[in-house]
Order: C-alpha cells, then structure tokens, then sequence
DNA sequence: ATGATATTGATTTTGATTATCATTATAATT
DNA sequence: AATTATAATGATAATCAAAATCAATATCAT
C-alpha cells in the first residue's frame, strides 16, 4: 500500500536524522499523502490550514523540502503551468514522466518501457553514467480539443 | 548557415512587429549567436559588457525574451544547475534533447529519432494533441567519472 | 520535571526576472 | 538638417516563490 511505504519513508528519514515527530509535520506529510495529487506548497498550505489554522507557510515549505531529502516526493517544474513548483509522491509508486495539458493543466502520468531503454542507450552512447531524465509532453487533451481549445488553424 | 538563419529571424520579427534596430539590441543579439553556446543573461550580459560597458543588464532580459518570441531561441531551465535560466539558439540548427552532466555541468545535444517516435505514440495514447516536449537526461560524464566524482559507492 | 535540541510561525531576506519611467535613440517625413 | 512620433534604453524599484532568521515553543530522553 502506497500510503505505508510512503510514511514508512518519511519516518525513517527522520529518525536516521535525529529529527523529532512534531504535530504541524506530522499534519502536513499526512495531507500530502492523502491528497495524492501534483499538488504546489499554496494548495498544500490551504488544505492543511483547514485542519489545523495555524500552520505557517514556512512550515509547509520546509517539510515539502524535508520529504524531498528523504525520498518520499519530488518537485516538478513544469514548462507551461505558471512559475511554482508542485509537488508529488514517489514511494509506492512506479517510475513514470508526465503529459501536460496545456490548456486545463491536467496531468497525466505515463510510461513506456521502451522510452526508457532508448534513453539509457543515449546515456551510453555518450559515455555519462545515468543519475536520472525529466521527460514531459505537452499538448492539448481530448477535453479541451472538444471545446475548441487548443485546435490547429484548418484542423 | 546557422548565423545567416538566426539573424533572418529576428529580422523578420522586428520588421513585423514595427521595432527598431538600436545599437544595443544588436550588440546583444550578435554577441549571442557568436556565443553559440547555453548562456544565462548574466553570462550573456558579460559578454556584452566587454564590447560596449554602458549597456543595462535590463536590455539584456529584454532583447533575450524578444529573441525568445522570434523564435531565435528558447529558454532552458535544466533541474540540476541552479536556479537560473540558460537560453539556446533554435535557428538553424536540428531538433535535440538535453544531456547534462550533474557535476561539471556540461551539455551536450542529443538527438534519437525513435525516441521521438514513441513521444508521439503516448501523445497518440492518451488522445492528446502534440504541442512539445522536454527531455533531459542527467548523469555524470567520462572525464568527471575519472576524476572521482559521481562515481557509484563500490563500483 | 529538567535540559538539550529541534521546530514553529511571523517576518524579513534573497535572487532572478519584470515593470516603471524619464531620457535618449531610431527612422520616416518634411 | 530639422521635425515628429514612436520605440528603446539604463537605472531603479517591484514582484514573487522560496529560503533564512529568530525568539518562543514543543519534543523526548533522562
């Protein structure tokens, strides 16, 4: 189960860094987790703040920044949807990219084994050893071609 | 001949658009395409400074997000190398993908025509229609690996 | 309960990029 | 060459997400 793994994750980080459990932490990774969406640190903080009003912001972006270090999530910059940063889990979840509308902002996670194994042999070809790939797709979903967004001229 | 298309660019867009030909926009444009490499504003600015020092670092923003519309170039917001934008020639030149070292930070083009093909074949997947996409691949290079960095813990 | 240490929330600061604005430059016209 | 309308410049201030600061508070082993 995604949610186990993804505390079990957190909770080990912590403990091997002598970090204590607080309260407001504890709220916001467990939001986080249960929200399970590609969320930015404002919509976070929104959606703790509702359970618990006296959150700060700053607490939020420092325990995004502390599941970061241990693993559980990942930032996303992507290219087209505003300038901040969201946020997503990792643990108990399986490696994928990402296809962006560019219109609505939908996310969709995708993935292809094949896509992979071509990118591993560019790393080769070129004699890097691989540490990680971004990949992102943008375009126009279904949804928003239907209302006439996002159409090519003559299409 | 990548000089003569990239300048045929922005030409072309400024006449569009009713801008003018000023010194320092010149100065900065040509300062860019003979740079020919990933450059960040401050880096371009220094560049430009040496040539002619009254320029601002303002025109410079300015006359990289004019190039930038023209679709001379395109900016470049590589995950692992601070936070700043790097900006690339676009005209041209051929259609490639990002493969950067994570310790020296070099880049190096990229390209695989089959790793296009399947892009396109999850844009087709999830109906979406293709607009772009962003691929890079992080890892270490030959010669920062002989150096002893970024080398895999017992390899 | 105590003490050492980590965490909090409010606030300020940072750093890259943009916007503002008075002054100057451009380019077409007379 | 002077005129004119418009665009561009450089200096500076504003913006905005994210990080740093700091006094007050919470955690946790003892």
């Amino acid at each position: 189960m995604a949610k186990n793994e993804a505390h079990a994750s957190i909770e080990s980080y912590l403990a091997a860094k002598n970090l204590k459990h607080s309260r407001p932490r504890q709220e916001i990774i467990d939001t986080f987790i249960k929200a399970d969406s590609h969320l930015t640190a404002e919509e976070l903080y929104h959606l703790v703040k509702k359970k618990n009003p006296k959150i700060g912001f700053a607490t939020v972006y420092r325990t995004l920044k502390l599941m970061c270090e241990s693993g559980l999530c990942k930032e996303l910059k992507f290219e087209k949807s505003g300038d901040c940063t969201r946020y997503e889990i990792l643990k108990g979840r399986e490696h994928h990219d990402h296809l962006i509308c560019t219109h609505c902002g939908t996310v969709v996670e995708v993935f292809d084994a094949e896509l992979e194994r071509m990118q591993n042999r560019l790393f080769k070809l070129h004699d890097f050893y691989p540490q990680s790939h971004r990949l992102e797709l943008y375009g126009t979903c279904k949804t928003c071609r239907k209302r006439g967004r996002g159409k090519v001229s003559g299409g």
